[in-house]
DNA sequence: TGTTACTTTATAATCCTTATAAACAGTGTA
DNA sequence: TACACTGTTTATAAGGATTATAAAGTAACA
């Protein structure tokens, strides 16, 4: 399982990088170390987290590279912006398509799989005549060890 | 229809102003003009656009007033803070269950009515653990006007 | 080699939101 | 009425996240 996994990562950083090459932008250092970052970390990072996770290895990187970086990210679709309820954006990299759950006591975000609501999309599209592009969704609650807690 | 809409938005105020009441919270003439706006207004607003709209009526407002009075509101239920992916939150008055589909272009935002979606909540609880408290969805996409301006 | 375009860095600036303290207003009580 | 108490508004400062700017660095390429 844990071999499955360094595998999996290592052919998603792979795969990254191989977009990276096709769409014309530079494999810098500190670029490879945030996607590695990225697909490594199971936790959907702030731009801080990630900053903080790699000044050990890059002393002189700076917060505008992280959050420059991320938006190349986004905009080459490798990395999804989470725009929760708390103050900083959270990112994620793009596997398969999934949602979150949150905790509402300590935060934590669970993915989980789900077949896509097309049927909401094309009834929004039919009563609005939007065009749609995509949608999003959270589920908020309370996590299991959250919940254990509560009863002590 | 005009007519209907405008004895509509006084109830609901009526009842905004109820609840107040009940729960001990002073009606300001502020937080009247606030809560007002909000019933009237079709638009989710930010702080900063109620704080534009009410400064001819309150020249001296704080925008501090503004945000506090958002917060009340929202610690009592009558206001539900929406945090997309523009820098500032939104604030919608709470009357019925509703979902959101948002254009990508010009912003707007337009309400659309959508059965809840429990199975998916039951789902999410059952392959995570969670205790859900509820979820939320917004979908995206190009708004008919501005599809039309593409055409052009 | 030299030039060009892209990238990083360091820092300042911006924007949204919250914190603070003083002034103000309402409410209740002696 | 006078007084104290509490909640509210105001004005302003402070905080934090993100973006803009300009200079320095680096890779690509003629």
């Amino acid at each position: 399982m844990s071999h499955t996994h360094v595998h999996e990562s290592h052919e998603q950083l792979k795969d990254a990088l191989d977009t990276l090459k096709q769409t014309g932008v530079r494999i810098t250092p500190q670029r490879h170390a945030i996607l590695e970052f990225l697909v490594e970390s199971m936790t959907h990072p702030t731009a801080d987290d990630i900053y903080k996770a790699l000044e050990g290895t890059f002393p002189n990187m700076s917060v505008a590279t992280v959050y420059n970086n991320l938006r190349v990210f986004r905009e080459i679709g490798l990395v999804r912006e989470l725009t929760y309820g708390d103050t900083s954006s959270r990112f994620d990299f793009i596997t398969t398509e999934h949602y979150h759950v949150i905790c509402e006591s300590c935060n934590k975000i669970v993915d989980f799989h789900y077949p896509g609501l097309d049927e909401v999309e094309q009834f929004a599209s039919h009563v609005t005549g939007f065009e749609i592009s995509h949608h999003r969704m959270e589920i908020y609650g309370k996590c299991p060890s959250c919940s254990n807690k509560d009863l002590h």
